[in-house]
DNA sequence: TAATGTGAACCCATTCACAGCC
DNA sequence: GGCTGTGAATGGGTTCACATTA
């Protein structure tokens, strides 16, 4: 019963945010499966996730799939297409550049979650820094980047250098190969339209939890 | 000239999205001054900041700016009517639960950049922490969290602990008096309303990276 | 009865396009 | 002439509400 098939990925263009959600529900998923729970409603994940039903019936409607309206959705059955969808049949591995104590918190960080994507090849420009291993992941010198990430096939990468640095950091990621990446440097990375790019903003991010915190009713203290 | 004053601020609720980017736009301006140029036009810093130039205008807009329809806006008084809107005239200081590799790296990470935001005290349950300092910062344990969040007048809280102890975390902090928090555990978290949460999930980014790299334009090698 | 699936309505954010200004 | 400021148009994502189904 093969419930969402390759076709319907291909034309549906899931939007970003609805792909986000979907990564989600699918954690949610995992631990209903690990507590054998075979079935789950929309509201269910839906407050999992803090969205709404109707939410979730959309995001699932949008890859193709139908839960039955006495049951729910099946646990197991869903969660396979969330993988069909989100996940690449080839390697998950990335390569992560900057292994200086934010890079070295993102391997140790994703060896601890165990999903499917890992970090493959560690890379970093201080000579200092090559050859040692952390969570099992050996640094390798900036210019064997382009060697090891076509071995590895890798399609994603992980900029976690200084401010300074990340534009060429990205730059020699491209050239390599990758074609989606996370950024952690506080800098618009100047790249080719093709290439997909997910910013983590620290700073940006603290400042507008600053700023919400500071209105949510605190009000009067100014 | 108080280009924005208070009552602005009180009504018009600046969006969301809208703060994100303005905290980016700063960004922008800070170098600028740093660079001397006294003046810069909408779409200047549209392009840095990968936004329309219409889109910087109206969020100017929202925050009652004004420039001049030749010389474009005044880069230092721009700068402080954002700063007189995101900064707190209070102290910026933040709460760290979570001296893991994660949590010192935050650290690290805030203690280069410069923004007026700056970890005032970090915790953790583990004993064999307590009592480190890590730039400047020392190590407390949780319990000692009411008094210290007090003492600094702390309103924004970093989780930074394994997902297993991210709610109680957060609930520490909510109860010694947090209302804003940076979430880095993959956990839904369950909190009173009026606390602002905002989210720094690596895995859902990293798999949304994964999931776009993927369809563009790689194609067909599925 | 209580759930799903979904067209239609709604809402908010973004962009358009142009008047006004220097 | 090229910029800003902004009403109007657009577009996408979310929710509503209800027909449908087991």
């Amino acid at each position: 019963m093969p419930v969402t098939n390759r076709r319907d990925q291909e034309r549906n263009a899931v939007s970003h945010k609805a792909i986000g959600r979907l990564c989600v529900y699918r954690r949610s998923l995992r631990k209903l499966q690990a507590m054998g729970k075979p079935f789950v409603y929309s509201h269910e994940l839906a407050t999992e996730a803090s969205v709404s039903p109707a939410q979730v019936r959309r995001d699932l409607m949008g890859i193709g799939y139908s839960g039955s309206p006495n049951r729910g959705y099946d646990t197991s059955e869903l969660l396979r297409s969330i993988a069909m969808l989100l996940d690449s049949p080839e390697g998950e591995g990335v390569a992560l550049v900057g292994v200086g104590n934010l890079g070295r918190a993102i391997i140790a960080y994703m060896a601890r979650q165990r999903p499917h994507l890992f970090v493959a090849a560690a890379f970093d420009s201080d000579p200092e820094k090559i050859g040692r291993v952390i969570h099992g992941c050996r640094t390798l010198a900036v210019e064997e980047m382009p060697r090891a990430v076509r071995e590895h096939d890798l399609h994603v990468g992980i900029v976690a250098v200084p401010s300074a640095a990340a534009q060429d950091a990205a730059d020699r990621l491209v050239a390599a190969g990758i074609r989606g990446l996370l950024n952690f440097a506080p800098v618009p990375l100047r790249l080719p339209e093709s290439i997909y790019v997910e910013e983590i903003d620290l700073t940006v991010s603290l400042e507008k939890a600053a700023y919400f915190a500071r209105r949510s009713q605190g009000a009067g203290l100014t």
